[in-house]
DNA sequence: CGAATAGTGTCTATGAGACATTATTCT
DNA sequence: AGAATAATGTCTCATAGACACTATTCG
């Protein structure tokens, strides 16, 4: 009979450490009915419909990055804010996992999923026993975002592996809340709360591997629509960078890379000249 | 009190995964003393020293890349090779499990050690309880490989893990038998043996890890001595690139880097025109 | 001297950044 | 017409690859 009551402080210490994902899913913005939170505070203002409006330009000029945050409501770091995620059951992939847990947060899935780096120092928590933390990183694509929650079945992780070891929900108890509620909300890269564990990092390190990557266009892909102007793929591209791109170059490079295919349509609704629509050309997916 | 007798197969499956390390190791060859293997049948042929005798030539032109495997002794996999590596104590850091790991197959300690990826799919191992691995990657240098073995005290792990998850430690048992043995030798990257597990999928992606590195002065750094010519750097690059490099574009390229320092002191003992010995500037360490 | 490798100089193709100029649409 | 952005063309500079040529040491 194996017997898997919480462990005492000196029992600990024979335990292995547990494993668990978190996801640092970043967007051009939040979805339409998601919270938006202040980021001093981190008290959530309103929803993104709410805060955008209608004022289109908002979402289309948008020069920064978005991403997703939990708030914790039990200790350790009570009431700070944490990456989304969860550990991991025995019959999921890692893939599987973040993009679950990311989804019962969100209640949407990214587009795109890729893993970052594995946590595991011994100091990350203080006082929570030993987890060792598989961190991904992905996209919330336009079409992701502007597509309705979904409400996939969430499997009872409680019973499946906290039972097993219920000391490792602990750092993660607060995904497993009803989700769209005010302890989920997006917070742009630049002016982040402040973070639990070693969250800062994960998320400082996400973000320097996404400006890392050479082949934007895969990336940017993820970012919109099916149809796009070349104006706003760079757009794109500059709330990657995080600085601006010169426009004439930046046609010159895209077509060359001879990924980009015309579709002969023209935007519309511009109050000057209109731009052509461009579409990626097929390719196998991958992630 | 906790109970950590062996669990059924059913009351595995309610059990989070266990996580472990495992590390690639590259050299331009073995230490003198190691075992060299017959890349089809695995079976170990001489030591390195023997093997290559006093041939210098054959250590100062190596074309290609070596590294350590160990062979497994019980199944699954029995009689495999596969890569050094072993669960995680309560107390370690991951980067200190893939050092001493590696030291307890290896006998010495690679001058760069970093971290690679996570392996984590449900199908890894069929038999095996689910097991998350996080791969690292590192170099020995010459002076790693000079420097005859050193005995550190290795831990006794199997008290410290095993006895709280046994059977985690059958994957990597083989990691704790007396080293310098038959169940340790190096084998050349461009033929290896038929391996254990998703290990050769993880050789594999250590390899392209280490090719797309950009800033090979880093890397090179540590397969280096103290000081050294532009032509072993050159061959150091070539056996990492696995193709040639023009001699003459090559020392253009690395002067203009500044990281190379001078020493005015000249290469001794060449049957033509020695050269100039150079060593790397100074700088912070990392690794 | 001849062999062998070290070391230098030069030509060319390519790609990125800067920026001037023309084109097209809407108000 | 004027505003605004799309789209094109051109110049320069930095870098990488190819390769001819000179220099120095040993035997």
């Amino acid at each position: 009979m194996v017997n898997f009551s919480a462990p005492s402080a000196s029992e600990r210490r024979f335990m292995p450490p547990a494993v668990a994902v978190s996801t640092v899913a970043f967007a051009l913005h939040p979805p339409i009915d998601a919270n938006v939170a202040d980021p001093r505070s981190g008290e959530v203002i309103s929803t993104w419909g709410e805060y955008a409006g209608r004022d289109s330009t908002r979402v289309e000029h948008s020069t920064t990055l978005w991403i997703p945050l939990v708030r914790r409501t039990r200790p350790p770091f009570d009431g700070h804010w944490a990456l989304p995620g969860g550990p991991i059951p025995w019959d999921e992939d890692l893939h599987q996992t973040a993009s679950r847990t990311i989804h019962e947060a969100v209640l949407r899935s990214p587009g795109y999923l890729e893993q970052l780096f594995s946590f595991g120092a011994t100091t990350r928590s203080a006082s929570a026993p030993r987890l060792v933390t598989i961190a991904y990183w992905g996209l919330y694509g336009q079409p992701d975002l502007i597509a309705p929650p979904t409400t996939e079945p969430s499997r009872d992780v409680a019973s499946d592996v906290a039972s097993a070891n219920r000391d490792v929900v602990t750092e993660f108890s607060e995904a497993l809340v009803a989700s769209a509620d005010a302890n989920v909300a997006w917070f742009t890269i630049d002016r982040l709360p402040e973070l639990a564990f070693d969250h800062a990092e994960i998320i400082e390190y996400a973000v320097w591997r996404l400006r890392q990557r050479t082949e934007y266009s895969m990336i940017a892909h993820r970012f919109l629509g099916e149809e796009f102007t070349l104006a706003q793929l760079r757009r794109v591209h500059e709330a990657i960078l995080g600085e601006q791109i010169d426009p004439a170059n930046f046609r010159r490079d895209m077509l060359a890379q001879g990924q980009l295919v015309d579709t002969g349509r023209l935007e519309e609704g511009t109050p000057h000249r209109p731009a052509r629509l461009y579409r990626f050309k097929e390719q196998p997916d991958q992630g």
